[in-house]
DNA sequence: ACCTGAACACCGTTCAAGT
DNA sequence: ACCTGAACACCGTTCAAGT
C-alpha cells in the first residue's frame, strides 16, 4: 500500500528542510565567518551528506542569496522622521547598522547596489525623501548610489580590518608601517602616528554621511518637487 | 670541482625568478581576474611545479602583497594643484583612477585603509593638503578615511557588478527585480526603473567626492593651520 | 520524495628527495 | 641553490543508486 488512507504524502519522509539548512548556515557564518562556510562543513553540522545540501539548495550562491532574503524579511521597519533630509540620513544609518551587525552581508551584496527585493523599501524611502527635498528623480537615485558606495566602503573596510586583527596578532601591518615612517618624507603622517589607533576606533560614519547628503541635496528652502499630483 | 674559478655561484642554476612569478601572476590576474588565480595555474603558466612557486613566495597572500607593492612603486607621481582643497580632490581622483584600472587591488587592499608603504605618499598628500585647508591633524586624518571609504566602496561595487555582468547573461538580477516592481509599494523606484541602466553607467565619483570634501573641510577663508614652522 | 556514497576535477601547502 | 613528485587535507558539484 504505497498510499495509505490519505493526507500522508508519498515517498521517503524528509529529515532535513531548506529551513534547517539555512539556519545552520547562518549559525556557522556567525560563528566562523562566511569565508569559512563550506557546503561540506554545513552538511556535517546538520548531520547529513554534502549531496543532501544540494537537494535543498541549487548551489552555494543560491544558499547565500536565500539567507540574505531571509534576513531582509525579518528586519524591523522603524518609523523614520517626517523631515525629508533627516529621513534620508536616518534610513542610511539604519542600513548601515544592519550591515554593521553582519558585515559579510555587505561582502556578498556589493554586486547589486540594492539590497534584494525584500530590502528595497529602504531604497524607496531614501529616494522618495530626496525627491521631497527638491531632487529630480534622477538626482535622487544618484544620491542613493553615493550613499551606498560610502556605506558599503565603510562596512567592508572595517570588516576586513577586524578580520585581520583577529586572525593575525594584535600588531597589524599598519602598525609596522607607521613605526618605520620617515618623518622627512611623511611629516604629517608620522606626526599622527600615535593617534591612528584612536582614530581607527572612532565611528565617524554619520559625519561623512551628513557631508555627502548636504553636498548632494539641493539647498534647503526649495519647494518640494512634484508634491502635487 | 664544485667551485670552478670564481664568480660562478654554487648550486643549481635558477630557472625561475621571483620576478618571473610576479609577472606571470599579474598577467593571469589581468586576464582571468584575481578570483581565478591559483598557485597551480600560476605554476603551469611559467612551466614549473606548484612547489617551485613556494620557493619564491611564502604563500598566496605574500604573493599578492608583493604584487601590490610592485604596482605602487611603478606609479607615476603627477604634479598636484597648489590650492589645497583642489589638491585633496585631485589626489583622491588619482587614487580612484589607479584602483579603477585594477579593481582587484581594492579588493585585496580594503583591509588596511592605506595603500601599503610605497603608496603612502598619497595619504600624506591628502592629509597635508587638508591641514593647509585649516583642518586639525586629526580632522585631516578622518577626512582621508572618509575619502577612502567612499572610494573603495565605489570601486568594489562597480567591480563586482561588472564581474557578474560578464559571467552571467546580460540581464542582471537587478533588471529582474525592477521589472516585477509593484508601483504602489515602490512608486519612486518603479518610475525610475527605465533609467537605471543609464544611471548605472554614469560616473559620478567626483560629484560625491566633492560633496564629501566640502562638507568635511572647514569653510574656506580660514587661515591655513600651522603653516608657520 | 528524499537521501547517499562515490567520484570528478579542482584547491593551498609541505617535505623529503633529487640535481 | 634551486627544483620536484608525491602526498595531505581540503574544496564545490554531480549522479546513479538506494529507501
Amino acid at each position: 500500500m504505497p498510499r495509505p488512507a490519505s493526507g500522508a504524502p508519498p515517498g521517503r519522509p524528509p529529515r532535513t528542510s531548506r529551513a534547517d539548512v539555512l539556519a545552520a548556515a547562518s549559525e556557522l557564518i556567525d560563528r566562523d565567518g562566511w569565508q569559512n562556510l563550506t557546503i561540506r562543513r554545513l552538511a556535517s553540522q546538520i548531520g547529513t551528506s554534502p549531496a543532501t545540501v544540494y537537494y535543498h539548495v541549487r548551489d552555494k550562491d543560491d544558499l547565500l542569496i536565500q539567507l540574505l532574503n531571509g534576513y531582509a524579511e525579518q528586519l524591523p521597519r522603524p518609523e523614520f522622521p517626517d523631515a525629508p533630509r533627516q529621513r534620508v540620513i536616518s534610513t542610511a544609518i539604519f542600513i548601515h547598522d544592519v550591515l554593521a551587525a553582519r558585515p559579510w552581508i555587505a561582502e556578498i551584496l556589493t554586486a547589486d547596489d540594492l539590497l534584494g527585493v525584500s530590502a528595497l523599501w529602504m531604497v524607496e524611502t531614501i529616494v522618495a525623501a530626496a525627491i521631497e527635498c527638491g531632487c529630480e528623480p534622477e538626482q535622487a537615485a544618484l544620491l542613493y548610489r553615493h550613499i551606498w558606495y560610502y556605506t558599503v566602503g565603510e562596512i567592508l573596510v572595517r570588516a576586513s580590518r577586524s578580520r585581520r586583527q583577529t586572525q593575525r596578532q594584535q600588531r597589524s601591518y599598519r602598525d609596522e608601517v607607521f613605526e618605520g615612517l620617515d618623518p622627512t618624507e611623511f611629516p604629517r603622517l608620522s606626526a599622527l602616528s600615535g593617534q591612528w589607533p584612536t582614530l581607527t576606533g572612532k565611528d565617524t560614519y554619520s559625519d561623512g554621511l551628513r557631508a555627502l547628503v548636504d553636498g548632494l541635496l539641493p539647498p534647503p528652502g526649495q519647494q518640494p518637487h512634484a508634491v502635487t499630483q
